[in-house]
DNA sequence: CAAGGCCATTAAAACGTTTTTGGCCTCGCA
DNA sequence: TGCGAGGCCAAAAACGTTTTAATGGCCTTG
């Protein structure tokens, strides 16, 4: 019998009357288990764990202030960019005991500040978020209520405020610079919206590695922006490419779906990769490596990123005043495979 | 001036105060509409949007006996079948005023037990679970609670329980079928660990196919048996096919990830998909149709599993004694790409 | 004109914890 | 033996909401 009875939920007061003390010292069981005599305390686990008693969460965070809560709030949960991050968040809170309440915003604006007001009314610790856009203005409505946030894979801009990200503008130097190292001299940077901070940042690295290379950005990098970063977009971005001859030695996708979209473009159109193109893709998912000829990519630290930003997130909610702001910057990492072997 | 003052949270007391009503009318301005004059309900919620009031949840929770958030507990966040499920989830919680909190056991027994604990504690109102093995006893500790609980991927064995399905026998027919339609005479199925149910029940689909086509299953398919269900796992299965000589004409593996790697590995091995060898795959997930040989695949309908699914767990939750138990049980759909295309 | 019924609202109790305050008991020391 | 200190625990208030029973006013009806 290790199950209470069935139906009935038990509380704090019926494991104090079982344990022969008050409902304060269960508490502490609980809570502050050193301020209770060893003796009492065992007393009381074992009571515990007689009447299967678990703590009323929502009971705890009205009295306490607070809940063991946090929110996460994505853009596209389908992007296993973002699928890693969430697992590194997932795991971290659950080792620190807190659970982990799911928002998708599909990069809409609307669903965005529906998930906002659900985790401002479950009065979640603290928020881990993907801003969509640059609007700092959503998240003072979260923050003026008192709830921490830190920014996930974009910087902060303000010295209050954590942040975790990794360095795209390094990211787009050195795929762009690989690329060149390669022996290209005619790129293109294949990307989705500019409008999104990523997308930019990685332009920008991609035009100081021409630039370093002496060549003119204006000439030697083609961009063509995509309306989305799917493998669907990809493709279409192959026979955009393609219809309009004058093929680039090799091209630099902004993410690996866009370049696993293209890499079957190109092979369709009967290209040869590396042979006739290179290609680079970014985030280093897990089908880089398993598409028929192997993306080469920028690997960013995803599920770290989502660990660490948990455990910002926690350390600023739990100790506010020790606590010290930290703007995190990681830096991308090259993973060379066979879509940009050199001859 | 649309927020409330920063840094403190206001409370229904306030809002009541400044509209000349007390808490109760407040309370039901905010649940039961109808029951309050129009003119009253209108200053009311004049008042809340001025003073930026947002409901504390957990006080609500706690009086009113349930919260509104729900449960989900997956076995593979990283995969993208459980991605398109729990984006379907996520979207119909959200449609009907629902939080979900997402626990991801990776396959761990032990965090699956620790995340159905916090389920437990956080007073979700409902649960969907994918469970990782056939042990009823861990949901009943759950169910005892009063939390409903609705199965996702995995049919009910009980007539007291929702579960939301796709017919694994029948998919696994489907894609046999469809090889041995192509000319196929012998037949490999390549699957992850045959202790999972899916696993298994597709493998008696391609069994019973084979049966149906004349042939003697323990000869005409033969089983490779990895235990993971990665693209890694596919391109070793892949290495081990051909170093064990005879290849088969025809391949199906057991979800998308394994064809994927396994594809990889035959063409490396330079051989022709599916001239020289047939490949199907499972879930048609996004990367299939992406893939170099685009890849056949098994299609089921994973974003409504998922809403299916919450929409049964509400009903249940909401209207307990209209609500009928349902064991719905979708039929799954070829899709026929080039890794299958007939001579 | 009086009685009764209906409607909108209020007052107050309750949900299950946490936390503060204070009291008892024991122990050590003078 | 007396006193102070400190450890352990009990009692009670408080968190913000929901809900039930009660109240008052107004309208209808006899």
């Amino acid at each position: 019998m290790t199950t209470g009875s069935a139906g009935s939920t038990v509380s704090i007061k019926e494991v104090a009357a079982q344990a022969g003390v008050s409902p304060g010292t269960v508490s502490n069981v609980l809570n502050r288990p050193h301020k209770v005599a060893a003796e009492t305390r065992s007393r009381v686990e074992q009571v515990i764990r007689e009447l299967g008693f678990v703590r009323h969460g929502s009971a705890s965070t009205l009295r306490a202030g607070h809940s063991r809560t946090i929110g996460l709030s994505v853009i596209d949960i389908g992007n296993p960019f973002f699928t890693d991050v969430a697992a590194g968040v997932e795991d971290m809170a659950s080792e620190l005991g807190y659970a982990v309440i799911l928002g998708n915003s599909s990069g809409d604006r609307l669903k965005e500040e529906r998930n906002l007001r659900v985790f401002a009314e479950q009065r979640v610790r603290g928020l881990l978020i993907t801003p969509s856009d640059e609007d700092p203005g959503r998240l003072d409505v979260i923050r003026h209520r008192g709830i921490s946030v830190v920014l996930v894979d974009h910087p902060a801009h303000r010295p209050d405020q954590c942040s975790v990200a990794v360095n795209d503008i390094t990211g787009g130097r050195t795929a762009a610079g690989h690329l060149l190292d390669g022996g290209a001299t005619r790129l293109s940077y294949v990307t989705g919206p500019l409008t999104i901070r990523q997308c930019l940042d990685r332009k920008s690295g991609a035009e100081q590695a021409v630039a370093a290379a002496g060549l003119d950005p204006a000439r030697a990098l083609g961009v063509v922006e995509m309306p989305a970063m799917n493998a669907k977009a990809g493709q279409r971005a192959a026979e955009k490419l393609v219809a309009g001859g004058r093929l680039p030695d090799a091209i630099f996708c902004a993410n690996d779906l866009l370049a696993l979209g293209l890499l079957r473009g190109l092979l369709q159109a009967g290209l040869r990769v590396p042979d006739d193109v290179a290609l680079i893709g970014y985030d280093d998912i897990d089908f880089a490596a398993a598409s028929a000829v192997s993306l080469s990519s920028i690997r960013q630290p995803t599920y770290k990123l989502g660990r660490i930003a948990t455990e910002l997130l926690l350390d600023e909610c739990e100790n506010p005043e020790s606590h010290a702001h930290q703007q995190i910057m990681f830096q991308p990492e090259l993973v060379a495979r066979e879509s940009t072997r050199h001859p």
